[in-house]
DNA sequence: CGCCTTCTTGAGATGACTCAATGGTGGTGG
DNA sequence: CCACCACCATTGAGTCATCTCAAGAAGGCG
């Protein structure tokens, strides 16, 4: 009963019922979960969200600091965020990780139309996490039978493509302190449009380490603690464990310096 | 007839005379251009690719230092590269750029399947530059007609998403040296896909200058100097106008660091 | 109560940047 | 054909941002 945070979730492709066990009474609609609006499914119209469903293989929860599945792992399936956050990762050859995105409830991972592909990054639980999966090869049938579903996604995957874009420009030209800055109003962002959290409310709640933080900005867990200590000093924010609450948030949006587009 | 290298060749997804220059006795077939079979239509079939020229807009002509499109355009038009080199870049507020891909001829650049999306990065010729001009709409209704092909270009942009992530695990977690390696190498390999270069070739022709290097890899130029000359004075490569010669390729790979997927 | 993870802080090293000046090279016009 | 000019590459000296190593403090959890 290996949890110690390296264990595969996903072998092959095949469930690993070790860390990720099946929710056997579904109590909930998956696809139609109540995030559905603002996320995977944003624009997708409600005929295909109920055939969907239909394709749910399952529902599944995986304990915080376990992985959905791994960099070299093939893509068979592909995941909806149901609960708690996920982090995507790459890493170096020398093991240490450079962050891509973190996934939160709505969010679609692991969806890869590229035959007999790897997933090419790691998702690695933050929180206890719940997700649906689905096999890929129904989702590419689905999408192949309805070339409006395969347009809406082929979106997703553009968004995918400039938020990508934009990290590249971060870490080549932003310093510390704006990358940071612009990744906590992105989350920031993301959970009001979700309305995880109220549209006014100062703080959000935030399960990532200050280590993770470094991770996904390109900076070691020491100097990201250093640069949340100036970012306070300036009254800008206050990072608690757990918890993120953001004094000034004109003059954080400033400090990152995001052209259009965040 | 301002060729100051900054104008405009698109303006809101017009074509502008100034500097893109149609060419209309058109010698070539277009979409199957000689390199047809290892680029853009890769894994495209010979029926979608005489469909495809029946789409073709027109064939264009762009002087060095001139841009394709910016940024901020209406992303109207995709291009097949029919020969010469493209730099990808999207700029930051204060004016500097991060480099995203250099084309190479076969490539297929602009493409956006967002409803009125802008490109989000600029395209600038780094040689004087042939292309074909294809409507979004029109790539849209064909992939929309056609599941295999919309399958297809699908997966084009999952690699291009892919190939984005390992910038960003570059970028973040990659020495300088590394990522000048890494970049050269990619191009080299590039160039000999699609036989652009002798298989066995010791040296390729290089356009970019070192400031272009360097804005693909997040340096200064002077920084991107100093490194090529370290690695010459290592004996791994020789840096010249307009050319590079790689001494030791192997040593060369090691340092890149790269695991799998280059 | 004690361990383990996370956060915090210090001191010193270093990779990359800035500013500044010089030298090449190819193109252009007189 | 030559002289000039623009762009590019090269080099130096000094600074700054970020990293490394190391140690200690603060919670949470069994």
């Amino acid at each position: 009963l290996p949890v110690d945070g390296t264990g595969s979730a996903l072998e092959a492709g095949v469930v690993h019922q070790t860390s990720l066990s099946e929710i056997r009474s579904t109590p909930t609609r998956c696809a139609a979960c109540p995030i559905r609006a603002k996320a995977l499914f944003q624009v997708i119209a409600d005929e295909y969200l109920r055939e969907a469903e239909g394709l749910r293989v399952g529902q599944y929860r995986l304990p915080s600091r376990n992985h959905l599945y791994h960099e070299r792992d093939a893509a068979a399936m592909a995941y909806t965020l149901f609960s708690g956050w996920l982090m995507l990762y790459r890493s170096d050859s020398d093991g240490s990780r450079q962050g891509l995105r973190v996934a939160l409830p709505g969010d679609f991972v692991g969806y890869t139309p590229m035959a007999r592909a790897n997933y090419g990054h790691a998702a690695l639980a933050v929180t206890d996490v719940t997700v649906c999966a689905f096999r890929q090869s129904d989702f590419h049938e689905m999408a192949g039978r309805d070339h409006v579903l395969g347009r809406e996604i082929a979106e997703i995957q553009a968004r995918d493509l400039q938020r990508c874009e934009g990290m590249v420009l971060d870490l080549g030209r932003k310093s510390a302190e704006q990358r940071i800055a612009h990744v906590l109003l992105e989350l920031c962002l993301k959970l009001k449009q979700r309305e995880l959290v109220a549209d006014d409310a100062t703080s959000m709640p935030f399960p990532l380490t200050q280590e993770m933080l470094g991770e996904l900005t390109g900076l070691t867990p020491v100097h990201t603690n250093r640069v949340l200590r100036k970012l306070r000093g300036e009254g800008l924010l206050l990072a608690e464990r757990q918890r993120i609450e953001i004094f000034d948030l004109d003059r954080l949006t400033e400090l990152a310096g995001v052209g259009t587009g965040l």
